[in-house]
DNA sequence: GAATTTTTGTACCGACCCGCATAAATTATT
DNA sequence: AATAATTTATGCGGGTCGGTACAAAAATTC
């Protein structure tokens, strides 16, 4: 572990807040992941946090920021899931797979019905009208598909992927899986087709269409 | 032409409407694309419209219902999209590039930045806790995916797709596509880059990965 | 113990929201 | 011309929204 720079005994000065600033975020995310950004109101956040509304203010900013705190939150989790599982330590068809088997523990996690993406899920709705949430957005989506290419692009070299492959196409169609299944799983579709959906996808990536069809 | 039905003279009895109730629901939809359903006031669609709220509300009932309306035509405009690009008439790999030209002339239509796919870009946010939209939406991703792997079927019975391929896997395959560009679409990705990466995964659901190389 | 600092909780503000009640306007029918 | 039917237009009313002012609470420092 780090050398934890402050926390042993900062010796704050004044009240101690009541709430984790983690944890928190971390509620915020949650309540903004079924309604989305326009349909959560801050009473809402409130109330999933514990928090009231000044105390939300000073600790995130207004709601904007608070969102995009959340949506940066989200991306941070994400590609330490992704980097976990493109390992380079077993075969790629195998962590490709594990990408989607991670991805679908979070779009079902949850109480409610399965939510899906939550940046496909709500930021997508405010990515025209608030170029903040746009920019985290379309970057995060770029770090997704770097990730796949550079980890096809290793397969390739070991040979699990055929020479005369294009890594980048092949990210993409791995990046598009993930996406269709984001979608798919916030409109009900059952888990275990969205997972037979990845599979023909990896086996189309790693294989091409023809071995694919012995399903 | 149909014979119609009544339009020439129906001679309906009070104040005739100001409005044309088709143009009136395109200019609805227009409002909500950008926006979101929870982001857009009836203010917003009133001024959008030329109509008032009354007359708003008699024509197509409260705001949800207005959506639903709105989302159903976005629907239907593309079904008919998709039926004419993928009439059996041309190689597959045209007509299935054809589906996304034209889907790209949809995501970048409007005075405004490029606003994607209505229903990824906005219905997947109210999909969780509004079930009609989440059924309306899911209906028309499925007739989607049908109207792929019908084409695709009837392109390996033609031989311009391999016997041994899945065609429901390849059909998800140009869902997943059109999903991806619908999204990035929206993010900002220039339309070229979103047309490269189309002709890609046309490369590979015609011809294998392999070929998609030669780019 | 008094002063200082920070957070909490209540409550308020103006703005906006959606739906509708009601009256004025415009047409066909009698 | 009078009546009926339908739409338009104004505006109200209860509710919610996001943000903040202000005082009470809880900790440290002097």
């Amino acid at each position: 572990m780090v050398q934890k720079r402050e926390e042993a005994a900062p010796k704050r000065r004044g009240r101690p807040r009541a709430y984790d600033p983690d944890a928190a975020l971390q509620s915020a995310l949650e309540a903004f992941w079924s309604a989305g950004y326009s349909g959560t109101s801050l009473d809402d956040i409130a109330g999933a946090t514990g928090m009231n509304r000044p105390s939300l203010y000073a600790a995130f900013g207004d709601k904007h920021d608070l969102y995009v705190k959340a949506l940066n939150r989200y991306w941070t989790l994400g590609f330490e899931a992704m980097r976990d599982a493109l390992a380079n330590a077993r075969p790629v068809s195998e962590e490709i797979m594990d990408v989607y088997e991670r991805a679908l523990s979070i779009y079902f996690s949850g109480d409610g019905p399965p939510r899906g993406c939550f940046a496909i899920g709500t930021a997508t709705t405010e990515a025209v009208l608030h170029p903040e949430i746009r920019f985290a957005f379309a970057a995060g989506l770029e770090t997704l598909d770097k990730a796949f290419e550079e980890r096809i692009r290793l397969a390739q070299e070991k040979g699990e992927v055929r020479q005369d492959a294009d890594p980048e196409a092949l990210a993409m169609l791995a990046s598009s899986t993930l996406h269709t299944i984001a979608i798919r799983a916030r409109l009900g579709t059952p888990r275990a087709a969205l997972r037979r959906l990845a599979q023909k996808a990896v086996g189309i990536i790693c294989e091409g269409p023809t071995k694919g069809a012995k399903r």
